[in-house]
DNA sequence: TTCAAAAATACAATCGATTGTATTTTTATT
DNA sequence: AATAAAAATACAATCGATTGTATTTTTGAA
């Protein structure tokens, strides 16, 4: 059990037998006899040897590596994608490099250099907040480099963009909340950049007009959906008239809402009802529950994953830009039943 | 804008200027004339050159990357270690390769190959829970390699572990319940191949001791602490006589078992009262709040990490073994108040 | 036993960047 | 203008593994 640093040369020249054929023994080549494969698989186990993947790579032009950019991994959500990335990537015999953005454009820039420069074969992305331009990546992307956005999608260029159906979802809170006699519901919006939460809006307004409810601008309420953002959202929802229902982009907030609005003796679901979208796991724990809408998460990561191992494959289907789209549903808890 | 495969032999042959030139201006060493810098560095940019890290690190033997393992990284606690080392590790320079165990010694294993195959310069590891022994760690270890245990420590070998006084938790947490008057006091306990759980065990069992409480066997269960794993706790519970009290060694499993127990109409923390460990997020958002052992986090992923690269730079100081013990704190919520 | 085909192994170039040494060019001093 | 010192650049080896081609060895059929 020697140190580190034991090439395939060590082998070479312990056993005399050319480093070429050490290489192929390792590699399990059908041009070694087994005679000679055992002695070097025996003698690398000795020597303690490891093979350097940054060499194999180099050589190979090959690197069996796929980066992941969420914005953040501690979001139950992205976590879950990640797991069903990781399912598929080890099937497929590739490893995964995780980079959380943390909602910034700088770091996503820097992330993705890092990543190419370690020659990924190919990328899947959830992009930033901030991210209104996609500079950074549009030049990959022509050039036939897989690439795929995931969740917050991007119509930009010719992209393969892997989605939950978000006009839809919108659509079903809001009416879940309107059929349950909601009038005045007020919407959390997130950034208009991401088209994930213009379309969540869409579903919003769209059935506000398929129940014939007049759409008010002021009902809706954009943030970054942050926690202190949803207290803040209650807040200014608190001087408007009336409302009766909330329907939030996302769980962070709506749960951050309803705290706040209990410390002010507002009955949920009672004064106003909630429904918050993402289901992570604290919205089936506070109390009341909150409604949400469910997004297939783990079959996200699977479905974006097989995409990019497809393209990776043949890149000629690359240039073929696609879009899945995934069902979500709603799932209908204790804030939101009268 | 071109293709991506452009390197410095590309630029060298455009400008007719030696490639080892190129690759000095690129680097930006002063044996090169700021003349020539502009025309390489101009032209990179016209071909859209970018380094091939694998190439770089292959040559220099230095990757300035180092790995992460960690047991689930959508634990709050694990993913706000990461956001310390990563804060630390971007200062030094370092990219950080994040990798989840999911509590599995075999990815364990294959996580640890695989970050050492690609030469990381070091490795921060939280040991899975199914980690028994490290005979996958210690060879690395022994030659000197830069690696360091946080959280969950690893006194079996020589090394450097970054954690937090569990004992002294385990005993605030029991001592906190016996002041409030709690004489039968249930723990839940985790897995007893981590040192972690055996220290919060026996910090209760010292509180017991100094307060006079016996000890008793039938009131400590143990499990993975996971979600179901508080059901059960809760079920098994409940047949023990006149408990008055639960300190978990999670907030995962208290939470659950608590949600348990109200449906069963037993009153928190009247008739049962909680104390879990982490606190994670949720447990200030459930109801009753949870009463809980705040770690350090943020702080651990500096600590760890600037040790780290501390050993990176002198490798001899990596031989000799340290530990850090960071504090920390109970944090007093409804579920343990009267 | 002989010899062609097949199997096993060796040779040598290569991936792209880095770096010690050698050479050329520039600068500055007399 | 001559020349030594300094600056800039070129040459060539190297990191470790892979792979096409060449060579040697083995196998088996006549």
């Amino acid at each position: 059990m020697k140190n580190n640093n034991v090439t395939i040369h060590d082998i070479s020249r312990a056993l005399g037998i050319d480093s070429s054929t050490v290489s192929r023994a390792l590699n399990n080549s059908d041009r070694v006899s087994k005679k000679t494969k055992e002695k070097i698989v025996e003698k690398a186990a000795e020597l303690g040897y490891q093979r350097n993947s940054l060499a194999s790579k180099l050589r190979t032009n090959r690197t069996n590596t796929i980066g992941v950019i969420v914005p953040r991994i501690s979001r139950h959500f992205f976590s879950s994608v990640i797991s069903g990335i990781e399912e598929t990537a080890f099937k497929a015999g590739f490893d995964v490099i995780i980079c959380q953005s943390l909602e910034s454009i700088d770091r996503e820039k820097k992330l993705v250099e890092t990543l190419l420069s370690n020659r990924v074969d190919g990328i899947l992305i959830s992009i930033s907040m901030e991210t209104t331009n996609l500079d950074h990546l549009d030049n990959y992307k022509k050039n036939g480099f897989p690439l795929i956005f995931f969740d917050r999608p991007c119509n930009v260029l010719e992209n393969t963009n892997v989605i939950i159906d978000d006009l839809k979802a919108g659509f079903d809170a809001t009416a879940h909340l309107i059929e349950r006699g909601c009038k005045n519901i007020v919407h959390f919006s997130g950034p208009q950049n991401l088209e994930l939460y213009r379309n969540r809006k869409k579903g919003y307004t769209n059935a506000l007009n398929a129940y014939g409810i007049p759409f008010s601008k002021s009902l809706v309420i954009e943030s970054q959906l942050m926690q202190q953002d949803g207290i803040d959202a209650a807040r200014q929802l608190l001087k408007l008239p009336k409302v009766d229902a909330v329907f939030s982009a996302n769980d962070t907030a709506a749960i951050s809402a309803m705290q706040y609005l209990k410390t002010k003796n507002i009955n949920i679901p009672k004064d106003i009802a909630f429904v918050g979208f993402s289901n992570e796991p604290i919205s089936a724990i506070i109390e009341p529950s909150l409604s949400t809408i469910n997004q297939p998460d783990f079959e996200m990561g699977k479905v974006a994953s097989s995409l990019l191992f497809e393209q990776i494959k043949n890149k000629k289907y690359a240039a073929e830009n696609q879009t899945k789209i995934l069902k979500p549903y709603l799932i209908i808890r204790n804030s939101s039943k009268f």
